[in-house]
DNA sequence: GGATATAACTAACACTATTAGTTAATGTTG
DNA sequence: CAACATTAACTAATAGTGTTAGTTATATCC
């Protein structure tokens, strides 16, 4: 007879092994049935920790926003006042490269499944304000800052993960070139 | 007996209709028999047309490369001198509003396909190479130039479509203003 | 130790992409 | 214009998918 006992599966195992599929094969090509094999289970026995496989995609969401915003707090806590910023945009484009499918599937509307998502965004939204608040006076400015420095981080870090920074110099440095001429162009 | 006349069905029409059908109902939903139903034929018929479903999200991605590079060449010929750079970031917004799908996978390495992609990325390279070449004389600063624009248009285009840019205020003034900053940062 | 809840299982279903093999319609050539 | 070759549709079938239902063994708790 086969074994039924009882693994010591849970719902963040099965995110955080479907996470590591999607940055083996690609996000597009996780399924229940590779899943359940890494996992050392038959399929159906994941549906007593997760809704179904929409609901892997929406958890992936979930962990890889709060990851990210805890990297992200570590690195603000243990960096100078004035580097807070560049500290922000390293730690996403690291935890990027690290987590790719996390961050990926926190940054598409994957998460549109609803509150949770959404609540656990809010104190990245929140440390980042503090930063941008005491980098610029004027709220207008301020405004601008942080869209600015959002759709930057976002932008290379996309276009990175593509493939799309073709000559694949040295991006680390033009990384920091491309942050610095932001936060020098906010204070003129 | 089945009608078994030939339909007018050929490899652009496909995939017209799978981006429609990806517009409505998301990009991971496309499916063989969606796609088939919807142009009035049986599933096996597409594969007189197409090798297979990856198949379909790298043409996707060839034709949105295309078109994109379309209505950015328009766009830049119908612009005054010194307003290029607006033009192209313009309508590289407004393909991606119109055409998510195309734009979606011509960013993505769904892309991955091979040759046929990067030839077909090429001019659109030329295009906004010689607009930076115009704008800044420093072959340094160009490249830095090129990189910041790419990732801003990128990450503003990649927030918006995900609703990353939660307030909703007015977003299209806060584009251009992004890319004046962006523009007036690289003339200091 | 007995009851309860949990988490594994098997079996089954509807649906998917895809292949093979067939037939009708079209385009081409003598 | 008839014969041929090619194209593009079809039906039938296969392997694999996500998912549900129903069952059974294990662990937990009083």
């Amino acid at each position: 007879m086969r074994v039924k006992a009882k693994r010591g599966l849970n719902q963040d195992a099965i995110v955080r092994e479907a996470a590591s599929i999607c940055d083996e094969y690609g996000v597009e090509k996780l399924s229940i049935a590779a899943l359940a094999d890494r996992l050392g289970v038959r399929p159906p026995s994941l549906y007593n920790h997760i809704k179904n496989l929409d609901h892997i995609y929406s958890l992936m969401a979930l962990m890889g926003i709060r990851l990210w915003t805890e990297s992200i707090q570590e690195a603000v806590e243990s960096s100078t006042d004035g580097k807070q910023l560049r500290a922000v945009a390293h730690a996403s484009r690291a935890f990027a490269q690290d987590q790719p499918t996390l961050f990926f599937c926190a940054t598409r509307k994957f998460a549109a499944s609803g509150d949770a998502f959404v609540e656990a965004a809010m104190p990245m939204l929140s440390i980042t304000g503090e930063i941008y608040s005491s980098m610029v006076g004027d709220p207008r400015k301020r405004n601008l800052a942080e869209y600015l420095f959002r759709c930057l981080i976002a932008g290379f870090i996309s276009l990175e993960s593509n493939n799309g920074l073709q000559p694949a110099e040295d991006l680390d440095s033009l990384y920091d070139e491309l942050i610095d001429l932001a936060e020098s162009a906010l204070r003129s």
